[in-house]
DNA sequence: TCGTGTGAATCCTTTCACAGCC
DNA sequence: GGCTGTGAAAGGATTCACACGA
């Protein structure tokens, strides 16, 4: 990236650097956040502990981005109990009441994609305002509901495109 | 999207419909999956068996889009042995003759992140044409070796943003 | 009539150029 | 001298409009 391309960017959310000096990094840092709304805590749930699950919930950025792992739910009773990076593994049927009272913002679907849609309408329902979805189908929400979904086929296309004339 | 736009899309890779009939959907489905390689067989190896590189090793939609996963790698001897997904996990010793003998062109790097760019120079040194990053750090190739990294911190800033100001 | 392919017009983003400031 | 902020110019992408074909 150029620096134009950097101060234009910066400059639609706002001036933060000084002419003739330049950024204050840790200045802009906390600008920056504030844009992106990284300043705010926000509460999420794990829907469903397999492998894919587990890893998330040890992923160690999300504390300093702001997010707090507050609840871990899967159906399966042998693993429901358990506890994963110090959360308590809870069950599905818990789900409602626990984003009421943990205060959950945000949810991260886990799931199998057979199960994605269910999970998604309750969370929904149960009053989440964000969906992270890592299943591989389309899943609907009300426009008032943000969802971001991780389609890992985009990345493994993009190198396949990539590589297509590169190897023999 | 508009139907516009996704026909100028398609002519930049050329002419795949009928003047007043359409597409012919199985057609071009082909034709798309030749423009990104996706018609071709790519062989790959995931580094790192912990549950991220387990989740992926279990990835379904891997074959539809022409990878085949040819080799699992781990550094903890409780795990090299073990059979994934009908795919034996091998010591990391063995990374570089297992992926000239197994004729793999993609390394997907699924280890802490301390680790990710080490992995990566072997990787590279052994012949891999692309790596599928899942470490969060950004990592160094030369510029003939397609790299594509996941960055789940994007995902979560794009949730942050939008529900910024939507929610209280 | 409906849908693709494509030049022309429009819109938006990036780059250039430079004033202002330390 | 070096760096930000910002209008102006250039470059690209999207939308419009329509010719053409089934």
């Amino acid at each position: 990236m150029t620096p134009e391309q950097i101060r234009k960017d910066l400059a639609s959310f706002g001036a933060f650097g000084k002419k003739g000096v330049g950024y204050h990094v840790a200045e802009l840092v906390n600008n920056i956040s504030q844009i992106l709304g990284l300043d705010r805590k926000w509460n999420i749930a794990i829907i469903g502990v397999g492998h894919l699950g587990w890893a998330l919930a040890n992923y160690r950025n999300f504390a300093s981005l702001g997010f707090h792992l507050a609840a871990l739910f899967d159906q399966n009773p042998a693993i429901v109990g358990q506890l994963i990076n110090g959360v308590d593994v809870l069950s599905v049927a818990d789900l409602e009441t626990t984003i009421t009272s943990r205060n959950i913002q945000i949810g991260v679907i886990a799931v199998p994609a057979g199960e994605a849609q269910a999970v998604a309408d309750r969370l929904v329902a149960a009053g989440v305002h964000g969906i992270w979805n890592f299943a591989p189908v389309r899943i609907r929400v009300p426009d008032d509901v943000q969802i971001v979904s991780e389609d890992l086929s985009v990345g493994l296309s993009t190198l396949s495109y990539h590589l297509r004339r590169q190897v023999p």
